[in-house]
DNA sequence: AACTCTCACAACCGCCATCTT
DNA sequence: CAAGATGGCGGTTGTGAGAGT
């Protein structure tokens, strides 16, 4: 960690990092074997590592150590890590001690890659025993007894750990990690907020009509976190958005649809307009109410793939609200002779991307945060995001989902992301950038 | 055959607790 | 007692190998 972690050692000079080499681990070995670790920050030094300390402990404690026993999982050791993981949640280091031979890394990858999949999709599809079972949110632990004949492991779902199952509904396994999940709120019909009044906690606001509300089978958010959310409340279909801001928008009572988001304490707000509907480039000057603002916004945005606007600009009540913008779009990353990557690939556009920040935005929106692009795939799963100005974060696992299909530009191929999250921030560079960007659609998250 | 995707897991990062000075 | 160093831990990311197309 050669910028920080307080880890004095990994300060210090070059160290070497990523996978260890076969000599590296000799020269651990020896030193450790012969003299002990010590004080793990002067083993590196003495026995002529490159490695920070850390590292050095890491790597013994991990896989060099001698009582370790590798090799793959027993069913008993499954059954027993899913039993130890109700009781003491994500503390990998206490369940291992359980485990003889395994270690904590070990445990938890083990987890992370084959059981908490499998518990997951096993609970999707009893996902309707879920909603009873939440854990009073404050609670840090799950009290449930443990039984020998796994009497809670209502069925199977592997070859390999028979006997290994969850009752953990849905939402819970996927935050399983800190026990502290929330239920999904119980909301029965579209929600509805009065944007000149944000203080009022219970807007005055005119009823929608019943055309908005619709069932749960109408589930138009992929993500999954949504789905788990929105399979059991009525939401507002995206298609409907355009006719809400028509037909909604009195200047006495301007109000915006919106869904309650994943997380608690905001909410996304989303738009779907496919038709201008205001003619106008930037802030409308003769908007009446916020929801004209938000049109002109919205349509000017939309427009802009086809002639692109001389700048866009956010109504000053969205500059201080809106969270981030997705956008439907395309970044193509052209490919050369020595890429095959396609993540590197795209991280690489991408970086390209938010590089090329109009620095008036900042003052046109009054929004100085840094700016912040994150890929999204089709499903809503973040690929990448932007930190500092440059991505912090590249999974590839579900590239293939978030790419359309690789097509010929000037005997280049091209790959592209089709989902792309910023902040107002960043939304100047769409204009700038046309030709990497061709946005297709808003979603705007917001903190209404 | 070439390329991409998925999976598993090694390794890193950052935070916190404890120890040492 | 305070501050820095170190150890421990859990979350997250990067990467190689093999599967898939």
């Amino acid at each position: 960690m050669g910028h920080g972690g307080g880890h004095s050692c990994c300060n210090k000079q070059k160290v070497k990092r990523g996978l260890w080499s076969p000599e590296e681990d000799e020269k651990l070995i020896n030193y450790i074997t012969s003299h002990g670790h010590g004080c793990w920050s002067s083993v590196p030094k003495l026995a002529g590592l490159q490695r920070c300390g850390k590292s050095c402990r890491l790597r013994w404690i991990n896989y060099l150590r001698p009582d370790l026993k590798r090799g793959s999982f027993s069913a008993q050791e499954a059954t027993l890590i899913v039993d130890l993981h109700r009781i003491l949640g994500n503390r990998w280091a206490q369940i291992a001690k359980h485990l003889p031979g395994r270690t904590d890394n070990e445990v938890k990858n083990f987890w992370n890659s084959s059981i908490k999949k499998k518990l997951l999709a096993h609970s999707h599809l009893s996902s309707h025993h879920l909603t009873t079972t939440f854990p009073n949110p404050k609670t840090t632990n799950i009290h449930v007894p443990l039984t020998g004949d796994h009497q809670y492991y209502d069925g199977l779902f592997d070859a390999s750990y028979p006997n290994v199952i969850s009752q953990y509904p849905p939402h819970m396994i996927h935050n399983q990690d800190h026990l502290l999940q929330t239920p999904p709120p119980a909301i029965s019909q579209p929600l509805l907020i009065n944007l000149d009044n944000t203080n009022d906690p219970t807007p005055n606001l005119p009823p929608l009509p019943p055309s908005f509300l619709v069932n749960s089978s109408s589930v138009f958010d992929p993500t999954m976190e949504s789905l788990n959310y929105y399979d059991h409340i009525n939401i507002l279909k995206p298609e409907n958005y355009d006719i809400i801001l028509s037909q909604n928008s009195d200047h006495n009572h301007p109000i915006i649809p919106f869904k309650l988001g994943v997380q608690a304490n905001s909410f996304e707000l989303t738009t779907n307009i496919t038709q201008p509907i205001i003619n106008c480039h930037g802030l409308n000057p003769s908007a009446s109410s916020q929801i004209e603002y938000l049109e002109t916004f919205v349509t000017d945005f939309l427009s802009s793939s086809s002639s692109p606007p001389s700048s866009l600009v956010l109504p000053p009540f969205m500059g201080s609200k809106v969270k981030s913008l997705i956008v439907l779009g395309t970044i193509r990353c052209l490919r050369h002779d020595d890429e095959c990557d396609g993540r590197k690939l795209l991280k690489k556009s991408a970086q390209d991307l938010i590089e090329n920040i109009d620095e008036d935005v900042a003052s046109m929106t009054g929004d100085n945060s840094t700016p912040i692009i994150e890929l999204e795939n089709s499903t809503g799963k973040s690929l990448m995001m932007s930190e500092n100005n440059s991505f912090v974060r590249s999974t590839h696992c579900d590239l293939k989902r978030n790419l359309e299909d690789v097509y010929e530009i000037d005997e280049s191929t091209s790959l592209s992301a089709t989902k792309i999250r910023m902040n107002p921030r960043s939304v100047g560079t769409l204009h700038a950038k046309e030709k990497l960007l061709t946005p297709k659609l808003i979603k705007m998250e917001s903190n209404f």
